[in-house]
DNA sequence: TGTGAACATAGACGTATGTCGAAGCCAGAG
DNA sequence: CTCTGGCTTCGACATACGTCTATGTTCACA
């Protein structure tokens, strides 16, 4: 434990996987795939996801968001948590921060969960 | 038409969402939805689900996908968590136990991060 | 320049989670 | 019945995670 690591804040957002049904991931992909579906995976993330999700132009100011039942550092937290995970962005303006989806990130996890109409 | 359900300790999520962009989720949608991707949030739990879900009938014994670097009991363990999480559904056949994908959970998780043309 | 508002960071704390080895259960073969 | 192989459950442990309060930082405006 000595030097500072640097996490990602840069979307990984690549085409990165083939649908799950098509063939097993690998293990790197699993690993960078399962990051983000963790992402999601706290009930007060997906609420906020949702909510900036589901604003105009899909993006939403902290103070549209930030009533979910916790407090404002909690919800700064995991704000970060969803950028670092590549699935928000953000920017200041004046006195607010914005936060806004990454629609590629989002297209390509609905692909790795899309499922064939083959039954 | 009805078969007989299996316990699960995470209800099952057929009407559980519109897309993400639609709408911001409530609370108790949030509670069940996030259930789901946390279950794939682990690197080794989503490696098992895309080996079950990319084999022939998207079914599979366990001991054709156990190598994920793991013990065996901790795969046990994993395949458990999917279980409960609604995403597979197991079935004993003499020696072996089969793992297979619920296709309607993995096509309400599509739904719900398809991203409208909106742009 | 000072003050207040909007967010972010730091540190602490309790709980949940992933992992293992050992032991238990179940079905088929002798 | 006994033995063996496949899988699950149990008990324990270290780490990660979500949450809080307190404190920083950055901007707008008087």
């Amino acid at each position: 434990m000595s030097k500072p690591e640097e996490k990602r804040t840069a979307p990984p957002a690549q085409p990165c996987c083939p649908a799950l049904t098509e063939r097993e991931l690998t293990a790197e992909e699993a690993e960078t795939t399962a990051a983000m579906f963790k992402a999601l995976g706290d009930p007060v993330r997906l609420r906020l996801f949702s909510k900036v999700a589901s604003h105009p132009d899909r993006e939403a100011c902290v103070c549209d968001i930030a009533d979910v039942g916790v407090s404002q550092p909690t919800v700064s937290h995991h704000l970060k948590k969803l950028k670092e995970a590549g699935l928000l962005v953000s920017e200041r303006r004046g006195t607010w921060v914005y936060y806004r989806v990454e629609p590629s990130v989002l297209a390509a996890m609905g692909t790795l969960l899309a499922v064939p109409a083959a039954a």
